[in-house]
DNA sequence: ACATCAATGTAGCAGTCGCTACAAGAGCCA
DNA sequence: TGGCTCTTGTAGCGACTGCTACATTGATGT
């Protein structure tokens, strides 16, 4: 096979390792078994872990992107029911793993991981553009922002089982 | 000296390396040597790494509540007013640390960690309830709830270098 | 003085981590 | 056929992980 088909075949499976158990229980000999490989392979085909992980996570992100194009609307909504369909899409268990990667990503980040920042930010500008062209608003671009504030925040309580205050926070004010 | 005295003393230095450098390089034998003792004894006084974490965190979250009792205003605040105050808490160098460690807490339980799943809600419905006590409004519930998934949101924004977003989201609307 | 027991040091175990040296198979070109 | 390069397996290194067995100290109580 070609070594960037190989290649590709690997990301995709490290993909499904990743977003099923999280960065934390990916090492190279997990992530080897989960691609049907060895480590020895892994750092063949990627230069070192580092390089690894933001592969993984760009493909990550590319698979997110289809599953929001996906998830967009004909038409830009509202502030308030934008935001009650995307939070509505954020329960959905399909989406639920990249949103703890996501939150995986964060924290790494927030601990001096470079690459992971710098990922991270790649994606939530993403989301944030991807948002933005969603809305129906006078004011996008802070619009825009409060929904990805509000997202997020979303993503960070439901963590720690406080989903009952983000169905308080957006149900009845929206 | 006194082996309550002694643990507690441990426990405040413990408390401020993971405070500077967070759990994943909190490792028992750089734990140890932040408190000036061995890996040895911290199993000796903490029955393994994980009630010695839980421990740590619970004193961190005694910490927070002091901070944040200190940051308490004698009257309650309208929601934009409150969240613009504690927004600009959050970016105190002081409280962000406290922020990088709630946002590990947060990652860790989405990776199905049931203690810190626990400690995280604690301090977030401990962080809720503050709020509420601060908040002058007629439907303080749901507002304190919108607070708090508005901070979390911009806890997770920063972490990835979108702190310009969270200012945009909380600037001009409120 | 002697026994007892809490507090602590030393040393090490078995497992995992990222990574690498070495060699062997496999296909290709002269 | 003989080399040559791409791919892969085997084995292991040194560092780190949480944790523990064993020995030693020092204070206390009788």
């Amino acid at each position: 096979m070609a070594p960037e088909n190989r290649r590709a075949q690997i990301l995709d499976k490290l993909a499904d390792h990743v977003l099923a158990h999280g960065l934390s229980a990916s090492s190279l000999r997990p992530l080897a078994k989960a691609a049907a490989t060895s480590d020895r392979m892994l750092l063949y085909y990627f230069a070192d872990k580092g390089e690894l992980i933001s592969a993984v996570l760009q493909h990550i992100a590319g698979r997110m992107v289809t599953l929001m194009e996906a998830a967009a609307t004909p038409e830009p909504l509202p502030y308030d029911l934008l935001l009650a369909r995307l939070f509505a899409a954020l329960s959905d268990p399909g989406f639920a793993p990249y949103m703890r990667v996501f939150l995986e990503v964060a924290s790494g980040a927030a601990n001096g991981d470079a690459a992971l920042a710098q990922i991270g930010e790649t994606i939530g500008r993403g989301f944030l553009d991807w948002g933005k062209a969603q809305l129906q608003s006078d004011t996008p671009d802070a619009d825009a922002a409060r929904l990805l504030v509000t997202l997020e925040g979303t993503v960070f309580l439901r963590a720690i089982g406080m989903g009952d205050v983000c169905q308080t926070a957006l149900g009845p004010t929206g």
